[in-house]
DNA sequence: TGTTAATAGTTTGATATGAAACTCTATTGC
DNA sequence: GCAATAGAGTTTCATATCAAACTATTAACA
């Protein structure tokens, strides 16, 4: 029975680490923001500028989604929208200025998030954990 | 690097987890329902009639989230809303006759998702598995 | 080259979710 | 016994999310 409450178990783990992040963003001063926008967020400052296509197919959510998401960072000055000259369908998001000084909080954050979660649990261990998880990703 | 990824994988399973659900519900004729119905009733089918407090702990969501959840389901005609003739506070929340039959359709649901998402994982992986997400479920 | 199909985003409407304030009941401490 | 506190649910309000229909632009193809 026990190794058929996976999918429960990463239910739980994830509300909870949506739940830590937005505490400890809110204890970082950046507040009114959901977990999705950290990840949006987080995902600019690892690689600049991405298209909103980009965006939602990274963080996996329906585009309208991503408009909405977007739109909140835009009104609150974290991120700016640009038009692609090569292709006026695509727009650009990027880091304003107030976006990039949220770079340290956000590592800081993202390394205690993994401090806490893995305490106890081996390098090899935490190898054999995302193997497994890949593989599961990928059967779904 | 790769290992710091288990909370972005873990966020897609389950959204992916959660699609499958939805889809396969709505393959079986039991449409309009989330995957947190799906979960309620689940429970009631394992465990017999519960509280919205239990409910609750259960599946790890706010209690004003459960009270719409079960209105719901009440309102579809699933599940009925008795008080506890004990504690008068309580309301246990028991199945119809309507929503026990669901149950077969939701163990085919549940086998088929078990059988997707394991495809190539061995049985002492799946145990590994659940005691690592155990570990780091407990640590959070 | 002009029509059709595909792609990028937005809008609209519905729903799940959480936080905070509130009601009602039970329990606890004096 | 009675006041204060804790516990169970609900209501209200705000927000993230998705699905479906829509607009606008580019690509395909005949």
């Amino acid at each position: 029975m026990k190794k058929d409450h996976i999918i429960f178990l990463i239910g739980r783990i994830q509300y909870k680490a949506n739940r830590f992040l937005s505490q400890e963003m809110k204890a970082h001063g950046i507040k009114g923001l959901a977990p999705s926008h950290g990840e949006i967020l987080g995902y600019l400052m690892a690689r600049g500028p991405l298209p909103m296509s980009g965006i939602g197919r990274i963080i996996d959510k329906d585009k309208s989604t991503i408009t909405a998401l977007v739109n909140k960072l835009i009104r609150i000055g974290y991120v700016e929208k640009k038009r692609d000259p090569a292709d006026s369908r695509i727009s650009l998001i990027a880091l304003t200025r107030k976006g990039m000084a949220l770079k340290p909080s956000f590592l800081l954050i993202a390394q205690k998030l993994r401090a806490h979660s893995y305490k106890g649990v081996l390098d090899d261990e935490r190898e054999t954990l995302v193997n497994l998880l890949d593989k599961i990703n990928a059967n779904l």
